[in-house]
RNA sequence: GGCGCAUUCGUCUAGAGGCCUAGGACAUUGCCCUCUCAAGGCAGAAACAGGGGUUCGAAUCCCCUAUGCGCCA
């Protein structure tokens, strides 16, 4: 693949009809990570021309996501209202008079010309085509001057159209697809400005790209249908054609297109389920991508450094929520311990439960390796921040104990543990191996007691640690407390 | 319906005619480690959609079929 000469300028564009989803978070980072490979420019456009289902809060929330990717553009909106960059605005509605011009300009030029049928009148012709067996495509009539000088005279607003050729077939050049052709006899005259002077998608897109200079246009894979009609675009426009490269799109375990019905999609979804955004954006890198035969964990920097159209495959990828979750754990196990405090935080705090910075330095390592989504935390620790705890007494019998067994080990290790000299890990281990080699037992056996007795759980980080980070009064206090549950379960008489 | 894209273990992928007895990872199974749970280690099961060509030789090139997906409405 040769090289552009160009400066590479990419875009990613999307609607504020909605959240950004994970599939629309793929194709932002692998035009993120072309423009930063090619010290390029990133340029964030507003497509909003649908006024219906373009609102603020959209835009509002995508810029957001971006944001907690690490997706920063270089061009594009700052805020909902602003934005930044020699070329903008970068919002289509705020851009009308530019597509206005040029499709005047292919008016003037018989390139296009003023269609005046009604969308009621189309939809009609459609369904009659369609009830026939016949293509539903618009049948061209108002190419026709003498037509559209009767129809004119009726007052009608004129939508433009594309007088498109009618043979011959145009190729696409694609950077991950190769060469993809299509017939001209396939392509409609379509509609590039309707009569209310909003542009229709392929139209603005192309006027856009054009006066953005984008080099490169990467984009999902849906629009490589569109690619033909955009070029006939920029052919009557006689201008230059960028290059494109059309990415797959995200699939779900079921095979068919992501959407809610799949569990989370949207990026913010992951944010709040505890995923960090840095796992977010490796995984994501690999879903279509890949560097090699066996790496798969790669900093920021290596990304930018080995990203290439050239390793994008063209095939449909399935987003496993798994592997995510895996590769998370991956990351958060990666992280300084100081540094998985600091995430976690914010994150017990929304639980309620509210650490004080000694207390969150001694609880995260116990943790670190035992959680692979930062919202685990809380349900393994919350042990630590209550003041009595809740649990059901039968959980001290471990291991098929009987009441009295439990209680002479609960008693026995209150005993031991009061006189340990220091209360730290490396004092408490042998003090209670020791005590289980003195009463004979199976050590797991003493430490599964003891362990439902300080946590209330069965599963919990391990005994010494937590019990050290407890600290002595607090861990004879809840001995105690287990020794008053267990009486519940002794027979009285 | 027309046009287009895709098709390697369940999943993400490596593979650009002989290096393939098809490699790695997630998930899965067994074992080891072990105070529970994890993490980790070792081992295992698991794929070239089907059919035709081309070639001395095809996962790799061509054609057809099937399936999935997208676009046009």
């Amino acid at each position: 693949m040769i090289l552009p000469e160009r400066s590479v300028r990419v875009r990613f564009a999307p609607s504020p009809t909605g959240e950004l989803h994970v599939g629309g978070a793929r194709t932002a980072l692998f035009n993120w990570l072309f423009a930063r490979h090619h010290n390029g420019a990133f340029i964030l456009r507003i497509e909003d021309t649908d006024q219906m289902r373009s609102t603020e809060e959209s835009l509002g929330g995508i810029l957001k996501s971006l944001h907690w990717l690490g997706l920063d553009c270089d061009e594009g909106p700052v805020d909902e209202k602003s934005d930044k960059g020699p070329y903008g605005p970068y919002f289509q509605m705020k851009r009308l008079h530019l597509y206005r011009e040029a499709g005047q300009r292919l008016l003037d030029e018989n390139k296009a010309y003023h269609c005046y049928c009604t969308p009621q009148e189309l939809k009609e012709r459609r369904e009659a085509a369609l009830a026939r067996g016949e293509p539903p495509r618009y049948d061209r009539r108002c190419r026709d001057p003498e037509y559209r000088k009767a129809k004119a005279a009726e007052g009608r607003k004129p939508a433009v159209r594309i007088a498109m050729p009618l043979g011959g077939e145009t190729i696409v050049q694609d950077l991950v697809r190769d060469e993809v052709r299509f017939p001209n006899s396939e392509l409609e005259d379509l509609v590039l400005l309707r009569a209310n002077g909003i542009p229709t998608y392929n139209f603005a897109v192309v006027i856009d790209d054009l006066a953005m200079k984008i080099s490169h246009v990467i984009r999902a894979e849906e629009h490589l249908a569109n690619t033909p009609k955009q070029i006939q675009i920029y052919q009557a426009l006689g201008e230059e054609i960028p290059e494109f490269a059309h990415v797959s799109i995200l699939l779900a375990p079921d095979r068919t297109k992501l959407s809610k019905r799949h569990g989370a999609v949207a990026v913010h979804e992951f944010a709040r389920a505890g995923y960090l955004a840095e796992a977010m954006v490796n995984y994501l890198a690999l879903l279509g991508w890949s560097y090699d035969d066996k790496t798969e964990i790669f900093t920021r920097e290596e990304l930018i450094n080995y990203f290439g159209l050239a390793r994008v495959v063209a095939s449909p990828a399935i987003f496993s929520h798994e592997k995510l979750t895996w590769m998370n754990g991956v990351y958060i196990r990666n992280l300084k311990p100081e540094e998985l405090a600091e995430r976690l935080l914010p994150v017990l705090r929304d639980a309620k439960l509210d650490p004080d910075s000694d207390t969150l330095r001694r609880i995260t390592p116990l943790i670190q390796e035992r959680i692979k989504l930062l919202s685990e935390a809380p349900a393994l620790t919350d042990f630590f921040f209550q003041a009595s705890l809740d649990y059901e007494p039968r959980l001290l019998l471990s291991k098929g104990l009987t009441p009295t067994q439990a209680e002479q080990a609960l008693r026995q290790g209150r005993e031991t543990l009061e006189t340990t000299q220091s209360f730290d890990e490396a004092h408490i281990e042998p003090t209670l191996r020791a005590l289980a080699q003195k009463m004979d037992w199976e050590a797991g056996k003493l430490f599964g007691v003891l362990r439902v007795a300080v946590t209330g759980k069965t599963v919990a980080p391990p005994l010494f640690g937590t019990m050290a980070s407890l600290g002595k009064e607090r861990v004879l206090e809840r001995i105690e407390f287990a020794l008053q549950k267990l009486a519940s379960l002794v027979p009285t008489n």
